[in-house]
DNA sequence: CGTAATGATACCACTTTCATACCACTGATT
DNA sequence: AATCAGTGGTATGAAAGTGGTATCATTACG
């Protein structure tokens, strides 16, 4: 039996001692799974915010809660006074590969970001090597402060080739949502870490001391083709971020 | 039957005894194992601290402590106003890792191992919490110093269960080949890497100043069945290596 | 005697959730 | 072209529950 959406909400209901996930996030879960099941193909239409508000007996607010996770997941699409649909190009989901924001978002942190750059150039040498570029090509850079929770962990410089994503206006919060919308979400990566100190300049941005222990974090993330679609330099503050990573295999 | 969390915590209290826990050291086990053994799948909600204060008889305090341990280790998630949960574990998966002693010979430098400490011990409350082991079982304690080309280059210490390994000697050359042996190589690995400043001891072993920055790497490895085989914590100098891995999306 | 663990209590800031209401847009009907 | 029902977008207020923090008292231990 296919999978409805109402049942897959009161299915996630069952949580034993434990309290119940948030109503909200409940709802954004069986959307999801009613989405990624097939019960909704893309474009198709959602039932109205009221009516799912009434058939499962929440206020509109949580409804609207749940399915605006998964819009701004690109998961759905609103158009106002039309109604809510299934994405035509769904994202896949890479719980693996991810990005900054998501890491933080799965932590359950706020991310926010402040812009210290963003235009185009020319690729310098270093760049054309690490892009895989010919000399002369134009590229995006990014020099972006993050935050947790207000509080700086990372300053990040990002080069993308202008063949890729050609406004850097584009970009918003996580590169990723851009490239993925444009269908150049990477799927494959090499990162490079490494513990340094801080310099005066970056210490100053992370407000901590200069000299301070960091993560120093290289990436160049490939498509499927083996084009290199960026490449990021991170400096995380030391006290401020760990890498987890899970091992595999024999 | 599942494991709950109330149950898992009286469970712990018949250690009985002599030897018994600390209040939150006692239920910080029981919401880890509850976790691990998948009574909270991730992103669930925990009750809430005066829940857990009034069902357990124990002051909201020391409920709080027991949280805080596991949020700063990541396992756990707060929201201010909304509740506690299960963290999403932020997993790069590195299909390729690159062993220290491959990675030195592919860059043409000669490996050496020096052991500062091989013996058995009891195990500290900190590493019971990290083997999940009970307070007052025994344990291999291992500490090496690590050479490339005759320069110092981390110091690691590695802690095993003489429940797996009793005789600490059996280990000559790679931990995982004396595991091997014995049928109990791990599958599965978690590590966390973070940047540190090197105190005074490390700093003196790897020949370098306090305070300089290192790449510390925890590592807890794991067999089939849960059971945790190995705790290292290793330091690199911040200016001497480099770690590379592979992410792989999708 | 001091320290650490624990308990009891209170208050604050924040999030979720609900209940309304109104606005702005869309699409089809008239 | 005008209308209208249905849609999403926004705003408000309120109640209940949550973590964050602080204070003070009690107990156990060296």
């Amino acid at each position: 039996m296919q999978p409805t959406l109402y049942g897959e909400y009161r299915k996630l209901d069952r949580g034993g001692e434990a309290r119940r996930s948030l109503a909200y996030l409940r709802l954004r879960r069986a959307i999801q799974n009613a989405i990624e099941f097939g019960a909704f193909p893309p474009g198709h239409a959602l039932p109205s915010e009221r009516d799912l508000a009434k058939k499962l007996a929440l206020s509109r607010v949580t409804v609207r809660k749940a399915i605006g996770g998964l819009v701004e997941d690109g998961l759905l699409t609103q158009r106002h006074g039309a109604g809510t649909f299934v994405a035509e190009r769904i994202v896949k989901s890479f719980s693996r590969l991810t990005g900054f924001t998501d890491d933080l978002r799965a932590r359950g942190l706020k991310p926010r970001v402040k812009f210290l750059e963003r235009g185009v150039g020319e690729v310098t040498p270093e760049e054309a090597m690490a892009l895989n570029l010919s000399p002369g090509a134009d590229v995006i850079r990014l020099r972006r402060l993050r935050f947790a929770d207000d509080k700086p962990l990372a300053v990040e410089a990002t080069v993308v080739p202008a063949a890729v994503i050609a406004d850097p206006n584009a970009i918003k919060l996580s590169l990723y949502d851009a490239l993925g919308q444009i269908g150049c979400r990477p799927t494959r990566a090499l990162q490079r870490l490494r513990a340094i100190a801080l310099g005066a300049d970056d210490a100053e941005l992370l407000e901590c001391d200069t000299g301070s222990p960091a993560l120093a974090i290289e990436r160049r993330a490939f498509l499927d083709d083996g084009r290199v679609v960026e490449f990021t330099t991170s400096l995380y503050r030391g006290d401020a971020y760990d890498f987890v990573a899970e091992l595999h295999g024999g």
